[in-house]
DNA sequence: ATAGCGATGAGCT
DNA sequence: GCTCATCGCTATA
């Protein structure tokens, strides 16, 4: 039986949302969903902040589907993309202050068997858990996990455990934002550097 | 009530 | 490279 040793609440509710998305890159994501554990190290992110127009809580926009950004940091933000994907999300930041994280691709490690037959696949490759459609079905992450606590038991991250393991981050423009105008542009996707897993 | 569309991925050329 | 599936959310009326 795995017991969780997820990164603390504060680690979520600071005010630097870039500087979390970095800081995730190396942690395992786990789901405990139908009494199935699987999880992965994260290789990619995104970082989205109310300040800028890339994200669904643009200047406090708060409706039925963001509500959950203006609570505080910790919990997940799930939402179906184009009718089909659901993408999985951190709320980071103090309450009223709608910031996130997604999470864009992990390297599968616990429950690979499980994984794959969520996804139909029979083999492990990229298409596995690379991209943020693919690692929420392979990791059972619907709706039901909207507003779901990161400190489990459904959900949750652990830190790495190797912190002696060099980890080399790029960054980048983030992927399917052209709707953002000027903010389409800032270097706010993060990923580790020559990472198999990356989504693209 | 309803039109428009999206933080993607699969399949095909 | 290109097309398109598929549906909840949002805005507008």
């Amino acid at each position: 039986m795995h017991v969780p040793k997820p990164f603390p609440t504060a680690f979520y509710q600071r005010s630097d949302v870039t500087a979390i998305a970095k800081e995730l890159l190396g942690a395992t994501l786990f789901t405990q969903v139908g009494d199935h554990l699987t999880g992965g190290k994260i290789v990619e992110t995104e970082a989205y902040s109310e300040r800028e127009k890339a994200c669904h809580a643009h200047l406090g926009k708060k409706t039925g589907r963001t509500r959950i950004f203006f609570e505080p940091g910790g919990v997940a933000y799930v939402y179906l993309c184009y009718g089909i994907h659901h993408l999985f999300n951190v709320i980071t930041h103090e309450a009223d202050q709608g910031d996130a994280v997604l999470i864009r691709a992990i390297e599968p490690i616990t429950g690979i068997d499980i994984m794959q037959k969520r996804r139909a696949m029979s083999h492990t490759d990229k298409r596995l858990t690379g991209g943020p459609g693919r690692l929420s079905q392979a990791l059972g992450i619907d709706k039901r996990l909207y507003g779901a606590s990161m400190q489990g038991p459904d959900v949750w991250i652990e830190p790495p455990q190797n912190i002696s393991d060099p980890l080399t981050i790029v960054s980048g423009p983030r992927i399917g934002i052209d709707y953002a105008g000027e903010d389409k542009d800032l270097p706010w996707r993060y990923w580790l550097k020559g990472n198999r897993w990356v989504s693209r």
